[in-house]
RNA sequence: GCGCCCGUAGCUCAGCGGAUUAGAGUACUUGGCUUCGAACCAAGUGGUCGCAGGUUCGAAUCCUGCCGGGCGUACCA
């Protein structure tokens, strides 16, 4: 698989694969780390691997390995030690170096050649506040799509949210409460900029209903049904309809232009309204054939029989839940795409919900279940792991998030600039490995230096910058490089393993990483070099180049904007 | 109770079987712009890698048990 990345490295494995087979008749798979840069490019610690098999000390078995390799890699490789107790560290010429970081951005793993894959992410519902967890899964999640497609694939993307259900008849009670009955003629009279605080506002106040008073929950059900009814009789005229579909849409209204702001777009949105009638006949059909079972009036999978929980998927007013518009979902997912992969990317709070989905649907239809897989990520806090909760009004807004941003940048660089609050909120979500809660510090996490967006923005122009002042390309590019140079080439050089990284663990983290430590190299390499005019300059414009195009290509994963001037 | 995830510098995080000093950023102290953009660079202060066992030539990294935190655990999404 590596081959077509990195020729070199690809060399080296082969060649100790054989020359282990010949001398020690070992048949194993040889790995090679990118070791500290005192000790060399390539490394390997396969003969501490070996010690145990065939009983040698581990520096012997590399002194014999080492003897063999020694000749047949000497083209490319200049150096090949043996360290500590047993390590072996090969150091690439330069040449080579240079050869590998030229081609470094267009290397990308071939992973999920002619793979389809519909990724599923960011799932707002409409009604409710975007909140910042939806901007850390929305953003996640385009970063993966990304990956993903920069491997082969052919990525869909696709969201879903809930136009029906429970919290859309608490929200449509409390609008009832609010304009006192029937009244789609009101709803003009609310602003457009509030529409989306207006919305928010009446679903805390039905979520509170719904708790703390028993005839208002009454009533929610029953609205809830007559939601659900307005979809089945494709009602747009009562004037119930009227005020559900005019707030529905000042709900998707509100969606994309959060998703406009942040340059991320869907192929095709699910409302649940559309996935619950095909799940809710799945499931039916399956509760006649014994995968689901009824239950104190409602529809439920016995999860404990593989040692999971029981969840319902038919309520017992016979409306599908959640459950069972996942169900529909995935049904529809397979209608429209005949998927390889359908990964889906949510908070770890839905990780054992949707193993009790999945492992209802391979009752039925085991060939979905196997090709979806559930990405899931920690949620976000806020600063002294306060959990947010609407009701206790200590919400993070999405919009909040990227306000406080464009303060802060405006703050600090004098001027507003959209793109350096992507990067700055962006990145400071993007940075963490995915899987544990991230903690999120409105104030702190949109930092403009250090380990953030705006430094590698920073460190892109101002290659570009030098690239444009650079206008005698005359001359020939070095072939031994200085200490300086070898060092940013090397880290160039590197690129395609991290892509190849960041694929197979499905972790953007890894993206940033590497390329604020690319970013650092460079901000290293030019603080001691001068480029333009220098007796050196077509080797150091060549690097620069090469530098920029990384790590432009790198932000472009991320969906960071790279300008060439900030 | 059970299941999943997580405990690494004051704070926010990398590292997830290897290299005699465990890395960044931030904060704090200090030095560097007449020279390609100082959103930068350099130096210093700061850690019994939650605790205890085990496996290994070697453990922050793998296994087990505790402790602490988050999430989930039938009609919410």
């Amino acid at each position: 698989m590596c081959a077509k990345i990195q020729p070199i490295m690809h060399k080296i494995q082969q060649t100790l694969h054989q020359v282990i087979k010949n001398i020690f008749n070992v048949d194993v798979e040889v790995e090679l780390a990118r070791p500290d840069e005192q000790f060399g490019d390539y490394a390997t610690n396969i003969a501490l691997q070996l010690a145990g098999r065939v009983g040698q000390p581990p520096r012997k078995i590399a002194e014999q390995l080492v003897e063999e390799l020694q000749t047949t890699l000497q083209d490319g490789v200049s150096d090949i030690s043996i360290a500590g107790p047993g390590f072996i560290n090969f150091t690439l010429r330069d040449f080579l170096l240079i050869n590998a970081a030229a081609v470094a951005s267009e290397q990308k793993p071939k992973t999920y050649a002619n793979k389809t894959v519909v990724a599923e992410y960011s799932d707002p519902n409409p009604f409710k506040v975007l909140h910042a967890g939806h901007l850390y899964t929305t953003v996640v999640g385009d970063a993966v799509a990304n990956l993903l497609q920069a491997a082969g694939a052919k990525v869909h993307r696709v969201n879903f949210g809930g136009d029906v259900g429970l919290h859309v008849g608490k929200t449509m009670w409390a609008i009832m409460q609010e304009l006192g009955g029937e009244h789609p003629q009101k709803l003009a009279d609310i602003p457009t900029d509030e529409r989306a605080m207006w919305l928010t506002k009446l679903y805390v106040k039905g979520n509170n209903a719904y708790d703390d008073d028993a005839d208002a929950k009454q009533q929610i059900v029953q609205l809830n049904k007559r939601v659900y009814d307005l979809h089945t009789k494709n009602d747009h005229e009562s004037p119930f309809a009227q005020m559900y579909w005019t707030t529905r849409q000042w709900s998707y209204d509100a969606f994309d232009e959060f998703y406009k702001r942040l340059h991320v777009t869907f192929e095709k949105y699910y409302p649940e309204s559309q996935t619950a009638e095909i799940g809710l006949q799945t499931v039916r059909e399956q509760l006649a054939k014994g995968v689901y079972q009824q239950s104190d009036g409602a529809v439920v999978f016995d999860g404990e029989k593989f040692g999971l929980h029981t969840r319902v998927f038919i309520n017992s007013e016979g409306l599908p839940t959640y459950e069972a518009k996942d169900v529909g979902l995935v049904m529809l997912k397979w209608r429209d795409y005949k998927f390889d992969t359908s990964l889906v990317i949510t908070a770890n709070e839905q990780q054992e919900y949707m193993t009790v989905v999945l492992k209802s649907i391979e009752q039925f239809a085991p060939e979905l279940a196997e090709r979806s897989v559930h990405l899931t990520h920690g949620m976000v806090k806020m600063p002294g792991a306060v959990k947010m909760s609407s009701r206790k009004g200590n919400i993070l807004r999405a919009t909040d998030i990227l306000d406080a941003a464009a303060d802060a940048a405006q703050k600090a660089t004098g001027d507003k600039n959209d793109d350096t609050v992507l990067a700055a909120v962006k990145y400071a979500f993007l940075k963490q490995r995915i899987g544990g809660d991230i903690i999120y510090n409105p104030d702190e996490s949109v930092s403009l230096e250090g380990n953030s967006g705006p430094y590698l923005q920073y460190a892109h122009a101002r290659a570009c910058s030098i690239l444009q002042k650079v206008v005698d390309i005359e001359g020939e590019i070095a072939k031994e490089l200085e200490a300086d140079e070898r060092t940013l080439a090397r880290k160039i050089s590197e690129y395609p393993e991290v892509v190849q990284k960041a694929v197979a663990d499905t972790m953007p983290h890894h993206i940033c990483v590497y390329l604020y430590e690319l970013a650092q190299t460079f901000n290293r390499f030019y603080e001691h070099n001068r480029v333009v005019g220098s007796d050196r300059q077509a080797t150091r414009k060549l690097l620069v180049q090469m530098y920029a195009d990384v790590l432009k290509d790198g932000l472009a994963l991320l969906n960071i904007p790279a300008p060439v001037r900030l």
